[in-house]
DNA sequence: GCCAACGTTGGC
DNA sequence: GCCAACGTTGGC
């Protein structure tokens, strides 16, 4: 069992657009980096903890919880060419880019980036590093308990 | 919209 | 395999 922080634009995928998918299930297309491809494809585990996270927005934070709910297999837009994420060196017998899906577990009150910030509890978590870019990292256990436990309201 | 930080690309 | 140029991310 492992923990994640999932960053997705609320422009793109929401919190409240994820509640309205079917089975309030989403595939987590359009991963084009190899360290947060690696991480769908070789650790997550079905059930795996995420934090569902709002970023490039006017309040980014923690919008949700959800859970893994599928392991990996390949990106169905690598081979859309008309999508923004068509990749021509991608094909169906050697798949650049894997992705999970990802299901709702339920939306909390917004928990801020300015929020994470206050407690030193969370001061090494990779969302709060300096220059961090990465849209899929790894959880402490502890960081997990800390958040979904004494920061997350209904 | 700015811009710092970082990842990728491609010429050599 | 180096590294400059370029593109992207994402907070502010």
């Amino acid at each position: 069992m492992r923990y994640w922080l999932m960053k997705s634009e609320p422009g793109d995928v929401s919190i409240d657009d994820l509640a309205k998918l079917p089975g309030q299930t989403v595939a987590w297309y359009g991963v084009r980096n190899y360290q947060a491809r690696n991480f769908m494809r070789d650790q997550m585990s079905v059930g795996d903890g995420v934090l569902f996270y709002h970023s490039n927005c006017t309040v980014p934070g923690i919008a949700g919880i959800a859970r893994v709910s599928s392991t990996a297999y390949p990106d169905a837009k690598q081979f859309e060419r008309n999508s923004k994420y068509f990749d021509p060196k991608a094909t169906h017998e050697t798949p650049r880019w894997f992705n999970v899906d990802v299901q709702l577990v339920k939306k909390v009150g917004l928990i801020s980036l300015a929020e994470l910030r206050k407690h030193p509890e969370l001061e090494r978590m990779r969302i709060l590093q300096r220059g961090n870019r990465l849209s899929i990292t790894p959880l402490d256990p502890a960081e997990w308990k800390f958040i979904t436990g004494k920061l997350a309201q209904d």
